[in-house]
DNA sequence: ATAAATTACTAAATCGTTTTAGTTTATCTT
DNA sequence: AAGATAAACTAAAACGATTTAGTAATTTAT
């Protein structure tokens, strides 16, 4: 069993004060001492029982991060950078899984203030609508970071891609590898996300004098492989002829692959796909993927930036402040948009 | 800000002894009370502090998960399992990432100890070799469980699959396709699964009176799609024929399609080829790819649900008391093995 | 030589709970 | 009616740290 700071104490014949002093190198104690001190808690082995610091301190050198989907890819790449930071700083990260259910990211804030996390890092779940649960983690001096899904009009950090720009890129990517008939698979109208990478796409081709034909435009709600496959089946059915597809999703477009391929229409070179987000998979399949990179590690490691600067703050000033930052996407080319133009 | 149980106790006109007394329903509160009390509490949403809750009864209702490597999807599979079951429990789960490093490793071991965990559920590095920190662990009076990748020889609770078994079917499977000139890219000597792997080659082999050929079996140190290029590379170019592949992952399993791809080795036909651990990716690739599945998310639900048991027992009885378990695998019959026998 | 300032500590309160050991009031015995 | 028993509380200590206020011993100033 570890020491406690009051057998330190004793076995050096000095006070719980002033080996705590000695600990957190007060002015009032001899530099003498704080070296017994110090290399005799080494030999020992003492760590001050978090738990018990909490109590007079307020700090629990722990983050909660709420992520919607664990078995994405993409947010697991995200934790990643917020856990390699986090750790860099001393901080425990808290997980919890809403499995894109706001109840339970509402739970789950609940049991992280409970807990007394120092901040929650956190990507909303699809279902969430309603913010008053963020709200109170604010009403409760924790810091909020949120990424990627966010909520536009509460007062926290965010970090976010610049989903515009990426859709965009993908878009412009196609009409440079010569198609003309470009259809898009969009999202749903929540997030704002995927409405941001319509945007992008409708921009590109206006850019590029490519009139808009709203009957190129499907939308996918739930974003999943074989969500993918119907609408690529729906709109060869519906006769509309394409040469470019941007999906919303990597995995929308690996079901639109997967139904060109049944119907041995010939990816790239019948028809251009892209994606968006990098997932594993992309790369694996064939044609591998082409696809829009959101920089997910990047984005964890800016998240937990911003909180320990909002923690800097709050500690000299008491007071939240906030900050949002804007990741930049990267175009990532693929067999499945390598044909010469 | 919520409030304390001194608030609670004197907006009540009561002592605190007796609001968490009332809470926690003990005998000597009369039953009038004890519906005001929780009535009041549920009104201003009071919670009890975990923190300094911790400090009288020593439960922090917290447990360290230390994964080695959190971009593998079979792992994130078992961590669903895990806090599933956590959450039910109302277990908050703290997470680790070892990166396969020993020294991580023992690093989070400390800090989750420093975090008062009740318990610490992990699956072991490739790198460990020492296992004083495990030892650590039990002395700390704290409960361990390991799954997948363990030790032998320390005294904990463990979840494991049957890889020996495991080995044997895959191995089996291409038997009855027809295969007769089967191959193995087996793991490094450590861990203790890709050995029980090896071992169920070797009795299928027997069992089905396939003489056994040690150069039919390559080393695979990292278990990545290059080394498994790589390996089929050298083994095609040694001039050993075979019509049947087992790879000790996934990953490896791709690799050697991928380069049978390359020189029109046909897959299936040709050479019929099957992984282990049931990776998203095997899924998605062309042709898909035949695997054993490990159980992941049954292997975290019965993870946590061994230290549940072993909590339990430590309650009642203040010694800790493991069990072991061992899990069945699955053969999952895919593209990559679909030849007609 | 005495008062003032500095150094290097210690005592005790405190954080928010839980729990042991009373204490008061009402009820039951005989 | 006096003592025993039971019911329903309260007071206070405890968990393990930090921090404020205080104190003794030493040094400096005048």
């Amino acid at each position: 069993m570890r020491p406690s700071l009051k057998q330190i104490a004793n076995a050096l014949n000095l006070s719980t004060a002033a080996v705590s002093k000695a600990l957190n190198d007060y002015p009032d104690i001899s530099l003498a001492t704080k070296k017994i001190v110090k290399s005799y808690v080494k030999k020992v082995g003492y760590k001050a029982n978090n738990q018990a610091t909490y109590l007079r301190t307020q700090k629990t050198m722990t983050i909660g991060v709420i992520l919607p989907d664990i078995t994405n890819h993409f947010f697991l790449e995200i934790l990643e950078g917020i856990m390699s930071q986090a750790n860099k700083n001393d901080y425990t990260v808290i997980l919890g899984h809403s499995k894109e259910s706001e109840v339970e990211e509402k739970k789950l804030i609940y049991q992280f203030l409970q807990q007394k996390v120092d901040g929650i890092l956190m990507s909303l779940a699809q279902d969430t609508s309603k913010f008053d649960h963020l709200k109170d983690v604010i009403e409760n001096k924790t810091i909020l970071v949120l990424f990627d899904k966010l909520a536009r009009t509460i007062n926290c950090s965010k970090v976010y891609v610049d989903d515009k720009k990426g859709g965009f890129k993908a878009t412009r990517h196609l009409i440079k590898k010569g198609c003309t008939k470009i259809a898009h698979f969009r999202g749903d109208l929540n997030p704002q996300n995927s409405i941001d990478r319509y945007l992008g796409y409708r921009e590109a081709l206006s850019f590029h004098e490519i009139k808009f034909d709203p009957n190129k435009v499907l939308i996918s709600r739930k974003g999943s492989i074989k969500e993918g496959y119907l609408l690529a089946k729906k709109l060869y059915e519906s006769g509309i002829k394409i040469d470019g597809l941007f999906c919303v999703t990597d995995m929308v477009a690996l079901g639109a692959i997967r139904f060109f391929k049944e119907r041995k229409i010939n990816v790239p070179n019948d028809i251009c796909v892209i994606g968006f987000s990098k997932t594993m998979v992309g790369n694996f399949v064939n044609p591998s993927l082409s696809t829009i990179d959101q920089k997910a590690s990047k984005m964890g490691k800016m998240a937990m930036k911003l909180f320990l600067s909002e923690e800097k703050i709050l500690k000299t000033e008491k007071r939240l402040e906030n900050q949002s930052l804007q990741l930049k996407t990267k175009l990532i080319k693929r067999e499945s948009t390598s044909k010469v133009s």
